[in-house]
DNA sequence: AATAAAAGTTAATCTAGATTAACATCTTTT
DNA sequence: AAAAGATGTTAATCTAGATTAACTTTTATT
């Protein structure tokens, strides 16, 4: 863990610059606040149960947002690339025990908030309150989106959806973690590809 | 409508201020920036395909926000009751066509919220951007947490999750709509309440 | 009070997707 | 290069929930 690895933070104050624009002095508190860290393939950035400590902008690799149910089995909620944010929100926010883990599918590396260095930004740059308003407002309007064809899509044409929404994220993971994605099971995701591939 | 109602207003105060504390004026300044306006029954507050002008605290009454999808059928994704949002806020956001309808179920009196208004708010009062950012955090929560629900959970389990979330809302929601909000028929949650009747 | 419309129930039949299980292929590790 | 583990496929059987349709109850309208 690094406070300042400037060359490593570019690419977030470009995709901040997209939302809001800071001064070279708002860029230089902002970086002092955050952390620079690398995981491991496998690696958690959050386990379910604990309190999430962090916010993570990803820079490079892959993450997945899961929940574990009752009966031991694995929802993947999101997953996360460069440009994305990961975290469990809800857990991060309220300081309670997470639903989710996070957990790296590839060598990731990220820029952390923590809780408190988040306060700080917020009160020390309001314009960022302002940015991490309107990223949560897109988080909501896509979970919302995502109900909505759950319930009124198939499983095929959810896959076809997620196929045409993330075609750099579905080259790059197993297809058993597709298929958690879309709520159905491996098996299942097989057949409908073996459909696609016949012709409908 | 009326810029300024201030009996009408005192709800949403009290609700700001369990999140946030304003000055007087500040209050001021808030109320002269929204608008007390009635609907009646089965009135639209936003109709799919129209851009959503406003977002809504309800003050009394009930709506539900739904998408008509490609076969006519209406997909309940919230109800919203005294104390709640209202609005379809991918819409309100980007200025964009709605992805939903919102209609009054019952009358409903609500306190709105313009697109112009809330910029203004914004400027104005930043306090009150830190409260439009925790309500949205919020609902992504809950949004997230439903998506897990619809995957581990039987139709009869989410039908008991919901009766206990939203005791409220279950009394005054004629069934086909709960079902709807379920993502299952109303033939089906009919046969669901018998069985609990019988004991499970 | 009579009628119509809206909401809810029951039961028979059907289907999308789950489960199980055996097998195939691709990656790591030694 | 062999063995082990992870990932992916195919096919048979099963089930939660959909569909259809006829019927009952409740609520609104005249």
């Amino acid at each position: 863990m690094h406070r300042m690895i400037p060359e490593k933070k570019q690419p977030l104050l470009k995709y901040i610059s997209k939302y809001i624009a800071l001064t070279k002095e708002e860029e230089g508190i902002l970086l002092s606040k955050t952390t620079y860290r690398k995981y491991l393939k496998n690696q958690y950035i959050v386990q379910q149960g604990d309190i999430c400590n962090y916010e993570c902008f990803v820079l490079s690799g892959c993450t997945k947002t899961f929940h574990l149910d009752n009966e031991g089995q694995e929802h993947i909620v999101m997953f996360s690339i460069e440009d994305w944010w990961t975290s469990d929100i809800g857990s991060f926010i309220t300081q309670t025990p997470a639903d989710y883990s996070v957990q790296c599918i590839e060598n990731t590396e990220v820029i952390q908030f923590s809780h408190d260095d988040i306060e700080d930004i917020y009160k020390e740059i309001p314009k960022l309150e302002r940015f991490f308003r309107q990223i949560i407002e897109r988080a909501l309007v896509a979970s919302q989106k995502r109900i909505v064809r759950s319930f009124s899509l198939t499983a095929k044409e959810q896959y076809l959806h997620f196929k045409k929404q993330y075609p750099k994220i579905e080259q790059r993971i197993p297809q058993y973690m597709i298929a958690s994605y879309l709520g159905i099971t491996k098996e299942f995701l097989s057949k409908i590809k073996s459909q696609i591939i016949l012709g409908q």
